[in-house]
DNA sequence: TCCTAAGCGAGACGGTACGTCTTGTCTTCCA
DNA sequence: TGGAAGACAAGACGTACCGTCTCGCTTAGGA
């Protein structure tokens, strides 16, 4: 049994694949059992009967569909990426009269909050570096992207792009999680404010 | 056995152990068997057995040192934040004519680039996050501090002095890492001069 | 569906079997495929998988038609026990002429011969016991309805009849099995002749 | 952990051995649940959690006694040939007065009926036939040497050896398992006796 | 001629046992 | 007494079969 090498739409056995419904269902009832058990314990400390028994799923079928826990993760976080990166587009196309600097931060803040549980498991734990160096990556990508598209015809002695792109990301993620521990108090949009203008104008406006 | 428990100097069995260095030895085998280990693999992927047999050590010897893999590592990153705080602790006396703000970056900076393997290891792989995370948590009271010092009276709309920490801290991690994972190649000094033109003057100014 | 159910053949549903023939080669092939595994390795490490690819045929359809890999081998076995017992009773109607005492051997021994690979498949490995079993149950009959009319009047400290039968049997399997393993190399007649002699005379005829 | 390795007594490590009388305990642990599961249940059907269970010890501690379930059990008859083999030779030094040939047969009653429970597993369900099997060739071993030192000078068309040797064996095995799945009933000479006589003087003295 | 029931292949699924690996505890010996 | 050696229980791992099931496809008989 293979099932897990289907991953591509290749949409051929399209019929097939819709008649079987089965195998999108015993997957989601996996992802779903995971989450769950994030937000429960640590990552490291669940075991793959676990999430079997919370999915009501047999150990054999677990492994015709995930390699692994960690298969399981990486195909969670597949999905949560291919979420992040519609919502950026998106986001980009409706920014058309605002401010289109670091355009990801407010739909990201957003995204945060409408999903807060899952951010809560993916922040948490030891395992939870490895979902947010997924969110970092996708972030990063965007960052850069908006950077090359900038006027850096600047000055002599300069500062590396990709330091740049580095410096924004981890200062976006630590406010990010600052903000999700506490309980996600305050409006995106005030978040949103305060990340970007510490961004733009440095911490001396604040704090001088 | 319970070796373990004598952590505290309570000074009254100096002399035993004076004698007894051999346990001091064997912790030291340990933590650098440990360590020579996380440059090779994974942290994760490290069994206790195979530090043991990296340390010419008995397996019941390491666990009556330690509790586990996990409290070998603490125990570690303790010797490092000890470091770590003297280090700054020296930094900032001697840095009385220097402009003291930020005045762990440089610190950190050249710390880093004197244990490079160290800090790779630390860096590198899954099980980083969590060394890193101890070493922003030692950053993260540093800034605190500092802005405690600072003069925060400012303007109405407000930014919570800890969003502000943990920009820093994130915004510093992020661009030490992106340094160390590129060789260390720029000097510790051209890294810092980056980094605190970015935090205190913001983007702008280099990506307008 | 439940193919397996209508063994007995009943009569009343000849007409619909005959026609479904499909059935009765799919039997076919699955019997002959698990023959010619048995040739190749050992009974118990074949899986039904392995013989269903075989004989080119679904698992479900496999467990249309047996319950178990068990069930598969009875089955078979049953044929070979009505070919044994045919051939015993022809046997019998042609040996007037000749000594009819152990009549079975002969028969028994040609029988061997004529289908070499299938006895030694059965003989064969640990599984073969099952088999061997089968047939020296079928033996067991024939020689106890052979001694029932034999005159056993005889002496004061007797031997009972079935002791007698187990040690027919028994001494027929051993010397069979050892005649098949060798390779069937001396014409039945002579091993039949030895055996019969052994029975008959005893050994000390021969090694005195 | 290689436990498994040190069958051979080397006499070098004897005395680490001595000590360390767990070994032996865990095995002897084993070995006896095994023999007692095998007494409730068909061998095949028998499970190494059942086994590790039933002696009280762990699953992994079982797998460094021994490779697999079939390795126990090797192991156990490895104990039981040794048995049998010293009772041969003393049986033999003990019958100088008495007919000396198919020596064998009554030390082998004698020592079934004395652990009628063990040859009850042994030769029960489908397992047995294995177990059998070694018996069956530990006195194919004793018969080779017995004919061997016999006078066989004999005639023109004449009987192999081994055909013999098998006949015999194959006789006493049959009437040995009758023996005991009847419950043992008979006296150990009495069996012997009579399989004594069928095997010297033929059937046809008690059916002619 | 179509149509309908049955044989069939494909394969997802829940289970169970396997043999391996690592952990942490304990006991015994040696220096 | 600190350390080495290593037996042991516990339990998760990933694999291999099992027997059950649901699904469409084919095909042959009766309409």
């Amino acid at each position: 049994m293979d099932i897990a090498a289907d991953m591509s739409g290749n949409g051929v056995s399209m019929a097939k694949r819709q008649i079987d419904r089965r195998v999108a269902r015993t997957r989601a009832l996996l992802q779903q059992a995971h989450v769950s058990l994030i937000l429960k314990k640590d990552y490291e400390a669940i075991t793959v009967d676990e999430i079997c028994e919370a999915a009501n799923v047999g150990r054999s079928t677990f492994y015709a569909h995930y390699t692994s826990k960690d298969d399981l993760r990486r195909s969670g976080l597949e999905h949560l990426r291919r979420q992040l990166v519609a919502r950026q587009v998106e986001a980009r196309t409706a920014a058309h009269a605002r401010d289109r600097s670091l355009g990801f931060s407010l739909a990201m803040f957003e995204h945060a909050r409408d999903h807060l549980d899952l951010y809560k498991a993916l922040a948490g734990g030891r395992g939870g570096a490895v979902a947010l160096g997924t969110i970092r990556q996708i972030l990063s990508d965007l960052i850069r992207n908006e950077l090359a598209a900038t006027n850096d015809r600047t000055s002599t002695d300069h500062i590396p792009r990709e330091a740049v792109v580095q410096y924004v990301v981890g200062a976006f993620m630590a406010v990010m999680t600052w903000w999700l521990d506490g309980g996600a108090k305050l409006p995106p949009q005030r978040v949103d404010a305060m990340f970007r203008r510490l961004v733009t104008e440095g911490i001396l406006h604040a704090f001088p």
